[in-house]
DNA sequence: TTGAGATTGTTTGGATGCGAACAATATAAA
DNA sequence: TTTATATTGTTCGCATCCAAACAATCTCAA
């Protein structure tokens, strides 16, 4: 939860309400510097790399998505792209307004949406995604190779211990 | 942003749109691992703990900066909380209206609101937050003591290659 | 003292974001 | 065949979330 302040500045000024209970402070740094990274990555992601294109992080992941496994139904893609069905709806249709994918229905599951990238869609993210891989690489450049996977591997884990 | 298949399943299947391309995949393994983790965090604490007071992971974190630091200035928890202050404002008026904080004009300079915890949000805090950093020792249970200091150290690492 | 420029919180407009209710479709057992 | 149950995407209501425009306030130089 600190941003600005380090964990011992909180720690020093919340004495008074944090002393008298039992508290992890290790798991704590952990939740917070992880929704602080996410937050400066997403934000950062969008307001240079994404701008140019009008695709906010959510759109773009979405198409990524759709671009690799399609065709691809709305249920996959909502699981891959760790949003809710309801969600995935709405971008959808920011996708479809902005020409870059489209909808369809399954011939053998009425129930089934199919997305498609659409060729404009296809030409973006050919130019769009090196440069997306450019970024994170240097968002975790000051990590060295072996921290890197190390990272990762924590990351999945806590994932994992969350969905099972 | 990978999440269901694994990296190597998307490197196999996108074989075709990626193999033509530059790209670091131990760098995307990061960020995709990064957003997966906190986007899973995030929703199991508004669907467990949280869930009980009806506060968004959002409305806690403002809550939790606000009791901390009280009295507090908004611009001070816009920029703990990791959010703009124009969602900062919204956030306050839901705050307001479930009773647990309160907003006032600094006496000493105009421009400024100053947010107090209102008897009710110390209350809940006074419960709330032990339960909130249970729930967080248990998400990090399966990594190692000296591995977590480390996961959060690369966590502020990426933090800081991006604010600078 | 005064007026240009800086700072701050709110408003506006638009896009996520989710749970719950919903309609359409598919599946299963009787 | 029929009927209960399950699955899927959309709609609805509401709460974030941000950039940009805005009004109020402060600062500081002329």
């Amino acid at each position: 939860m600190t941003g600005r302040y380090t964990l011992a500045e909180t720690e020093a000024r919340g004495a008074n309400r944090l002393s008298h209970m039992s508290l992890d402070f290790e798991a704590m740094a952990v939740t917070s510097n992880l929704f602080r990274a996410a937050s400066a990555v997403r934000n950062h992601f969008e307001r240079t790399v994404l701008a140019k294109s009008g695709l906010s992080w959510t759109a773009f992941v979405v198409l990524w998505v759709t671009w690799i496994w399609e065709p691809a139904e709305t249920r996959e893609i909502a699981e891959e792209a760790s949003i809710s069905k309801a969600t995935l709806t709405g971008v959808l249709t920011t996708l479809e307004k902005m020409g870059l994918a489209t909808r369809s229905r399954s011939a053998t599951d009425g129930r089934l949406v199919i997305v498609t990238v659409q060729p404009a869609g296809h030409k973006l993210m050919e130019t769009l995604f090196p440069e997306f891989n450019r970024h994170e690489v240097d968002v975790v450049s000051d990590i060295k190779g072996d921290d890197r996977r190390a990272l990762a591997d924590m990351l999945r884990a806590i994932t994992a211990k969350i969905e099972g």
